[in-house]
DNA sequence: GAGTGGTCTAGACCACACA
DNA sequence: GTGTGGTCTAGACCACTCC
């Protein structure tokens, strides 16, 4: 079948990374070459090599012209409050298993002023949700999120999926699909919010994301701004020289 | 010819981004189909598609199957102080033709702690630079780097070169690719060091990013830190829900 | 020379959007 | 149905690395 979903190469990516993890491919080791593992998976080389490709701009190996393919080294400077910066999805899968609540501390809907309108490519007269949440994690305050969203494109938001995942919702439920995102970040100080409600001291360093978000349309699905203390998070990138 | 630094879908996709840019395609609008760039550019729609499926990682299209191809709209917050984390270069070809300096706080040869020996994948018995600049852009301070290399893999570093670009060293003279990076953006409290050197005040939050870079060859090459004040640089990631 | 990955082609069929 | 992009193949040749 030639289902996007079920595309060739996207099943040997997931199995080749799943032998990277398991060890039966090891760091720093060529894996076998390609024309091999094409007749091992029953397929043609350049499907291999593009599930290789796709492996390779994640990080997980590195190709040598003439030598081979290459399970990458492991990151030494990964830590726990790590949070990829070239992710979409919201803070409760990011977080896996983790115990994730949010409380609503503003909710509205509005007529967008003229940067929010730049921003998610609106009229004047297109209506806006304008939501500022903050997310605790273990009990403890995380994360405020100010979030705004056009109303025509995430129908029918209400306090109970604002509580939960607003990205499940949009994936699930309305079956958005996010295309590319454009990230800021930068440090900031604190302000009187989030000495409030992170328990940030006045001199204590924010750390501040601003994004757009796009759907696979070309659309602007979201803009917003996510701040947290300084010691509670940081942002990575993981990037590669690939075109 | 098929060699790689003139590879056909490279040359298309330059032009495809030129006609972006000097407005031949313009935002939210279709190019014409994989079919009819391939006939017109004499190669086969793979090729094409190959050249439109980098742009499309680069952000700069997107595609929708069954519609066609189509121009990005612009990016309405970006800002000046913004600076690509998903780039391989130094500051001098980052900023264009601006006016960098740099001078030198440190420079020494060393064995590697336990930390670098990690992070640089290094015995021991491997010695390393230790590099602390301050890089003067307009002849104002503007960011501390703070840098660790093998001497093996970057031999003859000297004064000269630390005054210009190590970059242009490592990538002009010693012929060195790199193939993949982790970066780390955090905020910080500013220190003794900041304080001096980028006239931080003593609240005013700090901008660090941490990164390791690979070669190609899945060598560690650099590991460092800079630091910048809140108020002259963010970072900004473009990120692409691809494969 | 032998073995590796990189590029490219021509042709085929599938999935999706829209009329 | 028509037109679009997505996937896949078999085969070819090239560039690079090491022996």
């Amino acid at each position: 079948m030639k289902n996007m979903t079920h595309a060739k190469y996207l099943e040997i990516a997931k199995i080749i990374s799943q032998r990277i993890n398991d060890g039966t491919y090891t760091s720093r080791l060529p894996l076998p070459d390609q024309e091999t593992l094409a007749k091992e998976f029953g397929v043609s080389r350049l499907t291999v090599k593009k599930a290789l490709d796709g492996l390779e701009r994640q990080g997980l190996v590195y190709k040598q012209s003439g030598l081979g393919t290459f399970v990458s080294s492991n990151i030494p400077i990964k830590s726990s409050i790590d949070s990829p910066a070239n992710m979409f999805m919201g803070l409760k899968k990011q977080l896996g298993s983790s115990n994730v609540k949010s409380e609503i501390l503003h909710f509205s809907v509005e007529f967008p002023s003229e940067q929010i309108q730049k921003n998610l490519d609106l009229k004047s007269s297109d209506p806006v949700y304008d939501i500022v949440r903050l997310r605790i994690v273990d009990d403890l305050p995380f994360i405020i999120e100010h979030t705004y969203m056009p109303v025509t494109l995430v129908p029918n938001l209400n306090d109970e999926i604002l509580h939960n995942s607003i990205y499940e919702y949009m994936h699930h439920t309305l079956h958005l699909k996010f295309g590319h995102a454009y990230r800021k970040i930068r440090a900031a100080k604190s302000s009187e919010y989030d000495q409030k409600y992170l328990n940030a001291k006045k001199d204590d360093p924010m750390l501040e994301l601003e994004q757009i978000v796009w759907l696979t349309n070309g659309q602007p699905i979201e803009y917003s701004t996510s701040r947290n203390r300084y010691d509670q998070r940081d942002y990575t990138v993981l990037e590669n020289n690939r075109f």
